[in-house]
DNA sequence: TCTACGATCTTT
DNA sequence: AAGATCGTAGAT
């Protein structure tokens, strides 16, 4: 286990989203490994929730790379992002996990759901992490409640166009800016990668 | 203040 | 195909 240095996400979204597979997230005794992610570039992407520009919620995204960004969706779902570059507005969405260790806490969390290996989907990921939107902001390079380590990246990598985002404009409604562990199951909307 | 709606998930 | 559920952002 060893933590990635702030400087991992000093990069472009884009590469740093690409590099985020196969890396592990580690909150208390659960550890899981990344499979399937999207890149939200900044201001000029009109998917990304800083489009309206600098707000309360999303602070975190303008600031240095290396911070999460949480924010609740749909009321109910809490989910995670990985801040990148420096101020630029931009950040990674952790849509799916395999849980590598700590599967009877997850199993507790999630309220004993089926196939708690498999966490696809983002708002399952932020159960099994125990996210509430007061970690938002929390650091990722140093020691504490929410770490990001090496792991092994992923060798083999799909990708698509991202989910939920349809008041985007088309442009960015179709950009290829999902990415997936090609050698795992644990991904949603398979079928439409390439 | 008021209102509409969402980077989702589960059930019908 | 639709309901859950509430904070956020933009409008008033």
């Amino acid at each position: 286990m060893s933590l990635l240095p702030q400087s991992w996400y000093y990069r472009d979204v884009i590469e740093v989203a690409r590099d985020l597979l196969g890396r592990h997230l580690k909150r208390g005794s659960v550890v899981l490994r990344i499979t399937e992610v999207e890149a939200y570039l900044g201001p000029h992407d009109s998917a990304a929730h800083t489009r309206m520009g600098r707000t309360r919620r999303n602070a975190p995204m303008w600031g240095p790379g290396g911070h999460a960004y949480i924010y609740l969706c749909y009321g109910i779902h809490n989910m995670l992002n990985v801040v990148t570059g420096n101020g630029d507005g931009a950040a990674v969405l952790i849509r799916s996990c395999e849980v590598v260790r700590g599967l009877s806490v997850v199993r507790h969390r999630r309220q004993g759901a089926e196939g708690p290996l498999l966490l696809a989907g983002p708002g399952k990921v932020g159960q099994a992490l125990d996210l509430s939107t007061q970690l938002s902001g929390h650091a990722l390079f140093t020691s504490g409640k929410l770490e990001l380590h090496a792991g092994g990246p992923a060798t083999s990598i799909r990708k698509g166009t991202r989910i939920g985002i349809a008041y985007a404009r088309r442009k960015d409604v179709r950009a290829q800016l999902r990415f997936a562990d090609g050698d795992s199951h644990c991904v949603t909307g398979r079928s439409a990668l390439s």
